[in-house]
DNA sequence: GACGCAGTAGACAGACCTGTCTATCAGCAA
DNA sequence: TTGCTGATAGACAGGTCTGTCTACTGCGTC
C-alpha cells in the first residue's frame, strides 16, 4: 500500500487499480480489491470517481498523458529519429512485467465503451503524428512505422524476448530510409 | 440460432461460445447467453463441456487446428512464401469483422490459464516454424516475420485499414529477401 | 465551540456469474 | 413393454460484482 500521508488518497486509487487493471486485466479486478489495495473506503472511491468506467479511462489518459509528455522531453537530438517511441518502449520492458499495450488490452475487455475507444484513438494519434513528423508526411511510411510499433508491443507480450524490440528498430530504420 | 437438426448440440455450443467470446469477450458473455443463443439446456452444455474454461480452450484448439489445416492445404507454389499466413489473415479480414487476434485476447482476459497459455504458444509455434522453413531456418529473419505479423493483427483490430495487411505483405517479402 | 470537509467501516440492494441438481420427455433398442 | 440415452426447462446454491447508503471520525477554520 503506499504511503497515506504523501500520496492523495484519488492518486492511490489511480495507481493500485492501474497496476491491477494491467497485470491482471480490469473484469478481473474488482472494486473491493482496488481499495483494499490502496488502503481507501469504497465512499472515498466513489467520491473521486464516478464508476469503474472513468477509473478506466483515467487510467489510460494518464498512460497517454505521460507518454505524450516523454516524447516531449526528449532532447532534439532523439526527438528526430524514428526510433524515440521504440526506446520509451524498451524502457518499459526494462521497467519490470510486461503486458501488452494497455490500450489494446482495455479494448479488449470493454469493446462497447465509447469512452475506452477514445482514449484508444487519442493514443494512436499521438503515435502516428510522431512518426509522421519523422518522415515527413510520407503515409505509407507511416502505416508501415505503426505496423511495426504494433508488431513490437504483441510480439513482446506473446514472445517475450529481449530482441523483440531490436528487431523492430531495425525494421523502423530500413522502413524510414536513410538519415532518419 | 443453428439448425439443431443439423448441427450437433456440441458444435452449436462451441459455433456460438466461439463468436461471442471473439466478439465481445470471454468475460462479457456468461453461460445462460451461450446456451440460450445455442438453443440448448444447461445440463447439455455441462455434459459436453467440463467448465467454461474447456469451451474457451476448445474454442482456441479449433481455431489453431483450421490454421494448420489451411496451411497444409495450400498449393505447393503458395507454400513456399513467406505471404501465406497474411492471405489467410485477408481473406479473415474480408469474411467479416475483425476483432484482433483470439489468442492474444483471450490471454488478456484469461491471464491465469496455463491451459489458454498453453494453446496460444502452440498456435504461435506453428507459425514460426511456417516462417522458419519459408526463410531456411534464419531466425533473425522468422523472428521479424513473427513480429510483422502479430503487428498486423494489432493494427487490423486498432487502426482498421485496407491497406494494413498489403503493407505487412511488403515488410514480410523485404524481410525474407528476393526469392521467397 | 461549531461547522464543514474528507475520510473510514461496512451493511445492503440488486444484478449477474458458474455450476449442480431435480424432474420430465422423446426416441430408440432389446 | 421396459429401460437407456440424451435432451429439455428451470430452480437453486453460493459467490462476486457495482454502486448506494448510513453512521461515525479526525482535522482545520471561523
Amino acid at each position: 500500500m503506499e504511503n497515506k500521508s504523501i500520496v492523495s488518497a484519488k492518486n492511490r486509487i489511480l495507481n493500485t487499480a492501474s497496476a491491477l487493471f494491467y497485470k491482471r486485466g480490469i473484469n478481473n479486478t474488482g472494486i473491493d480489491r482496488i481499495i483494499a489495495d490502496a488502503g481507501v473506503a469504497k465512499a472515498t472511491m466513489y467520491n473521486n470517481f464516478a464508476s469503474k468506467e472513468e477509473i478506466v479511462v483515467t487510467y489510460l489518459r494518464r498512460i497517454r498523458e505521460q507518454f505524450a509528455e516523454a516524447l516531449e522531453q526528449l532532447d532534439p537530438e532523439a526527438k528526430k529519429s524514428v526510433e524515440a517511441p521504440f526506446s520509451l518502449l524498451k524502457l518499459t520492458l526494462e521497467n519490470g512485467e510486461f503486458y501488452g499495450c494497455p490500450f489494446s488490452n482495455a479494448l479488449v475487455e470493454m469493446p462497447e465503451s465509447k469512452a475506452v475507444r477514445d482514449e484508444v484513438d487519442l493514443y494512436r494519434g499521438l503515435i502516428m503524428n510522431y512518426f509522421a513528423s519523422s518522415v515527413k508526411g510520407d503515409q505509407k511510411k507511416v502505416s508501415k512505422l505503426m505496423l511495426v510499433y504494433d508488431g513490437a508491443f504483441l510480439n513482446c507480450k506473446l514472445s517475450p524476448s529481449e530482441a523483440s524490440v531490436e528487431s523492430a528498430i531495425e525494421l523502423a530504420r530500413l522502413i524510414a530510409g536513410p538519415g532518419h
